[in-house]
DNA sequence: TTTTACCAAGCATTTGCTTGCTTAAAATAT
DNA sequence: ATATTTTAAGCAAGCAAATGCTTGGTAAAA
């Protein structure tokens, strides 16, 4: 990642002009798809991502991440004003997209059948939230929980706004579950120590080898969750 | 930490020789408690710990460390042969020191009466995990959490090893609790959360202004376990 | 006199970012 | 419909600072 000498892109210089990926300099066309608001833009989020969350935000140089979207080491700057400005945008895309798909899984519950249906909101929470953090590519929500500390005091207070919005639907459903006596251990607490059994999957989870999202779930239910009765299904 | 110029050190150049902290630049007294064996190094790896803690390795340069210990930029070399072996002796010498105090603190508790302490040893693991990794001055363990890809493999093959022997009394405390149906997860998966929901309090614990690490114990016994009979005591 | 521990200076590379220019599509004027 | 202007997108080159590390020397304890 380090040692190469710079600008070494040049690979396909004059031949092979019409290659699908192969941009030309000049200003893209309109067509394909109506609104491509920022296509290339997009793509130096989803790099620097990817890189952000192997290599870290620090151990990542701004070439690597323009060579990974083959540019060259100064165009990146032309769509971002800094290095920590694309993390910021990574994080903040990552986040919103996040919470749309959180709202859209808990859309596709059961609505409010008085309350007894906790225990199956925080699974479809759990589920998702495994979703969020080891989907393919989705390598947006580790690098936010792992590169926090890489932001300025003013971007940490807006992602620290975002994660709240996120938690947000988590809190009736833990005070739920503690009336119901399901849950024994504070709600507070709980919240912070669940979401950190969750959040450090990202340090051992493996796709292939391992288990599915799915039983993840259900051994997290299993150890935060007490059923009450003995025989219960 | 990127922007003052280099050698900023001369603050006390020529006053104040015999600071308690002083020490010229020849070879160090023998005398003060016999054996003085390396004892800027150790100030080295604690300055270093520190620092990987609070800025991450990538983002701490050797200057910062070597200015932390009152050394100028290039001594720190003449102790580690590099910034990233400098890395490794801070974890390995963090997990030494852990598990020597883990199997001090399993050593308080009454030695097997049977079996049916288990709770006990694992309130007892739990407290002492929460210490290393909360307690202050306790650095060695969250960089080791947070920095270990930094490493490279065979120094990774060495923490792993080392992780694995930490771990290791844990183990069969699990398995009894899941065989008294304390513990209802299956075992491999619920140390696995348990140790994320432990280390992820790193992220967000304050030793001000928040729980004691006897109250953080209390509340993760209580999520993880779960009593058969309602009145338990 | 040897060894330990460090300083002083600097080298080579990497890094974040800037500046000036080029190309080609889109918008607009003719 | 054609010609001109504007603009999005990126290239080419490089600068100043920071960084990991090296080399040669030096003072003091053993």
């Amino acid at each position: 990642m380090t040692i190469m000498s710079s600008e070494n892109i040049p690979l396909l210089e004059k031949e092979n002009l019409d290659l699908p990926q192969k941009r030309g300099r000049g200003r893209p066309p309109k067509d394909e798809s109506s609104k491509d608001e920022g296509n290339r833009r997009l793509e130096l989020i989803n790099c620097a991502a990817r890189l952000f969350r192997i290599n870290g935000f620090a151990a990542t140089s701004t070439r690597d991440i323009a060579s990974a979207a083959h540019m060259h080491s100064g165009s990146p700057f032309y769509h971002f004003e800094s290095k920590q400005a694309l993390l910021f945008e990574v994080m903040q895309s990552g986040m919103h997209s996040a919470m749309a798909r959180q709202n859209q899984a808990l859309n596709t519950l059961p609505r409010h059948p008085s309350q007894s249906n906790a225990k199956e909101q925080l699974r479809c929470l759990i589920r998702h939230h495994f979703e969020v953090l080891l989907g393919t590519g989705n390598d947006f929500i580790p690098v936010m929980l792992y590169e926090f500390r890489s932001l300025d005091t003013h971007q940490q207070a807006v992602i620290s706004q975002l994660q709240r919005h996120y938690e947000a639907p988590w809190i009736p459903v833990l005070n739920e579950l503690y009336l119901q006596q399901l849950l024994s251990c504070p709600v507070k607490m709980a919240r912070l120590l669940i979401f950190g059994a969750l959040n450090w999957s990202v340090q051992w989870y493996s796709a292939q080898q391992a288990a599915s999202l799915d039983e993840l779930t259900d051994a997290a239910i299993l150890l935060f969750l007490h059923p009450r009765t003995p025989s219960s299904k």
